[in-house]
DNA sequence: TGTACATCAGTGAACGCGCGTTCACTGATGTAC
DNA sequence: TGTACATCAGTGAACGCGCGTTCACTGATGTAC
């Protein structure tokens, strides 16, 4: 059964003709099938199969397909980000282990959820609602400035740091890509994935000192 | 009018009843729509428009659709192989340049070709003859391997080796889906390509010696 | 409190579309004699 | 060299399918008096 949803509930629900709650309920079998198919083979009418509807019920609340996809978008920014911000604290300011937690925080959701992880960061779309969702994604790069620059004992982001976060920022990206897709696997890698972030991150944030 | 295709070569081939060469010519008109359209918004029966010829006819070369796309992406992965090595070479042997040139061949062979780099490295598809396929992967990878294990004056390639091989990789895959995907911009990087491989290849390659 | 009515979130049927694949066929080519 | 025939790469029409979206509608809810 989908999250959230105890048995019987999907027919209790039909039983009411004002919903109530179907937007964010559209929302969420969009985002179990974009995961459970892939973002290219969800389908607005599958969608309304899930949420016990009529095929164009979601057109009181979206624009069309696209949107649909947007939102689940929207909201995986937000949960990836918040998700980083959660999994930072607690460990102790200006240590590597915060900047260890935080690709941590990245690569968990993009392999918890690989699908909305691409419709994220994958292509593009040329939809209108596209540019204001791309909004999140600076925001969550300052967090990763912000903590460079506390761990660099910086009290402002320079070019220097946001250097150095983008690096961070690649790698962890080009890691997450290579599971989700499954180029590679994280039994092969000889290491662990926090001995993985705690090396990258020791070569990017901490410069070779000539002899 | 497409790479190779000279004005009036369609009409003439479609005169002749046997073809001769179709085949190459559908896989080269699949290459140019998955390019155009994205992976999966290519269609067979546009590839028949394309190459003049019935929706029947690819029926006679392969078995599904699928079969068609794993054709560009084994295509695709060869040729960035070979660019690979062919940018490597002119460089001196053990010189960190050789690793630049081969992060930068990855790199622009995505960002020349971005659907089949998709398709390359994208999420794995469901398909018996993708098995086979993906032999082409770890090729490439010994590769790199073998150019790391070179720049460090070692005759084989150990774990060492292959942890800091795998490092690049990571960094320049996670670069060139930044690029592709536009999250990121060349000209908003503040250091130019050449510099931010050469960077990142002695924060790899070289370690740190304690003061 | 009861009633009239506007609002709005849903229905269900229908639409046109392009798709992947199959089918019996046809016409060109290569080979045996 | 000429002819009969097998082979095989193409055709073109048809199929069933699921899709996204629109439409006139209906029934529940909230509000004004």
């Amino acid at each position: 059964m989908y999250r959230g949803m105890k048995i019987g509930q999907k027919i209790r629900k039909k039983a009411k003709y004002h919903h109530g709650d179907l937007r964010a309920q559209l929302v969420e079998a969009t985002r179990i099938l974009v995961e459970e198919k892939g973002p290219d083979r969800f389908s607005v009418s599958e969608a309304c199969r899930v949420a016990g509807v009529s095929t164009a019920a979601p057109y009181r609340h979206f624009k069309d397909k696209e949107e649909m996809l947007m939102a689940v978008t929207a909201d995986g920014l937000e949960r990836q980000f918040a998700l980083m911000q959660e999994m930072v604290q607690g460990h102790p300011k200006h240590s590597i282990a915060r900047i260890v937690a935080m690709g941590r925080a990245y690569i968990e959701f993009a392999r918890a959820e690989p699908a909305v992880f691409r419709l994220m960061f994958g292509a593009t779309r040329d939809h209108k609602s596209y540019k204001d969702l791309m909004d999140q994604g600076p925001l969550t790069f300052e967090f990763v400035e912000q903590e460079v620059a506390d761990f660099m004992h910086k009290d402002a982001i320079d070019d220097d740091v946001g250097r150095r976060a983008f690096l961070l920022w690649t790698f962890v990206h080009g890691l997450s890509f290579l599971l989700i897709d499954e180029k590679v696997e994280l039994s092969g890698l000889v290491m662990d994935l926090d001995a993985l972030l705690l090396d990258i991150g020791q070569r990017v944030l901490i410069d070779a000192v000539p002899a």
